[in-house]
DNA sequence: GTTTTATTCAAGTACTTTATTGAATAATTG
DNA sequence: CAATTATTCAATAAAGTACTTGAATAAAAC
């Protein structure tokens, strides 16, 4: 009985000292910047240390701490190395602590209405939202970048790229509410296609969910 | 236009600084190991300190590091201080945690097993289990202390703390399978009873989830 | 109003993490 | 097979974190 105690201890202790070990390695701005890229698509050390700002070898180093981890998988591809997530519970941690951090931190709070304004955002949820779309009352709109888009579609979404907003080569039919997401929260290419969008008329919105927010719900609802 | 994408991007820094500050809040054992006594009830330095096995100079700074980053609060109780969690998010992000790891890493998946022997739990889903109670085809036992007892009560929970193992103090229907939680998945409270239990006859199980997840659950019923 | 109790603070040392540099590696291309 | 490309490794300096010690604080009890 006193023996099992001290095995439970010693168990007990490599648990916490590994889950440690996994929380330290998100725990940082740069590695939850590059947690935030491969959320929407995997990437070479190079598309990452571009999308974070940071030099390629600090990049990599971030990249193996989480690696260690066993957060991230990687493969070669040619030339490169090709990072992504090695699970869909790393993005459960990452949207958990931005639900966190937004309710926790009124700064936060501020500087996400920054990004992403209250008046460009829908009054539904994006259970409601996705109801409409499924109705083909509403059309869904992904303003990610061509590589996002790819690394994560939404099947029923339309693509619209950034690089579209000047010569929108695609028509959306008039009489339908056009909801927009993008990379999420703090992401801000949804923005000006919405603005746009209204512009030209139509009732658009943005959605504040990033595209694995709205592929889970959109499961969910095929099974009820 | 220029100025507003330098403005987002001064924005998005300060946000994941602020989400990195709050990680890095939570990324060590020991500060892990107070979030898991926390979410079961309010403690005293003293009493924190205790249960972490670390001095209590160690243990306050622990604990002002969370504070500071926002994921705690504390009041003043005589000549004390309580600490407890600022926001039931955290614990959000701590069960994300726990998912995440026993997905990750083998060792944490058989350690897991030590601590909490599949043997002794219910195949049934927490939904099933706390549907058949609510039927009053099974009886729901909390395993803890009585301290977290108090500190997180469960609604139509039969306490039976740990001091009773010997000398139940309570009867409870033969017919009726029972069903132990504890403080979760790495705490083994529940073992012991559900042990004694199956010698006595009963039919017993202990859940893995803590009271946190088991209150939430029961809460989503209600609605439905 | 002195003593007790619970907690925090300040200072110090040991340890860890971070970012930078330039060299090393290893698959691919010419 | 030499050159190119993408990435990692090794070594370093700077910054930050962890735990300990003993003193300081501040509310409560005597």
């Amino acid at each position: 009985m006193k023996q099992q105690n001290e095995t439970q201890h010693i168990v007990r202790s490599r648990i916490y000292d590994n889950l440690g070990l996994i929380s330290q390695s998100i725990a940082s701005p740069i590695r939850l910047r590059i947690l935030q890229s491969l959320a929407n698509s995997p990437c070479t050390v190079e598309s990452l240390s571009v999308k974070s700002g940071e030099s390629v070898a600090n990049t990599s180093q971030h990249l193996q701490k989480m690696l260690r981890a066993g957060l991230l998988k990687c493969e070669r591809q040619g030339v490169s190395r090709v990072y992504s997530l090695a699970n869909q519970k790393v993005l459960e941690v990452w949207l958990a602590l931005q639900n966190l951090a937004s309710e926790l931190n009124p700064q936060i709070q501020l500087d996400e209405e920054t990004l992403c304004p209250e008046e460009l955002c829908t009054p539904l949820s994006m259970l409601e939202v996705l109801k409409l779309v499924k109705a083909g009352k509403a059309t869904l709109v992904d303003a990610r970048e061509l590589e996002d888009s790819q690394g994560s579609p939404i099947h029923g979404a339309l693509h619209i790229p950034p690089t579209d907003l000047k010569k929108p080569s695609t028509t959306l039919a008039k009489n339908k509410t056009v909801f927009v997401f993008c990379r999420g929260r703090y992401c801000t290419l949804a923005n000006p296609l919405v603005e746009k969008l209204r512009d030209k008329g139509f009732k658009a919105f943005r959605l504040r969910e990033m595209a694995y927010e709205i592929q889970k719900q959109a499961e969910e609802i095929q099974w009820n």
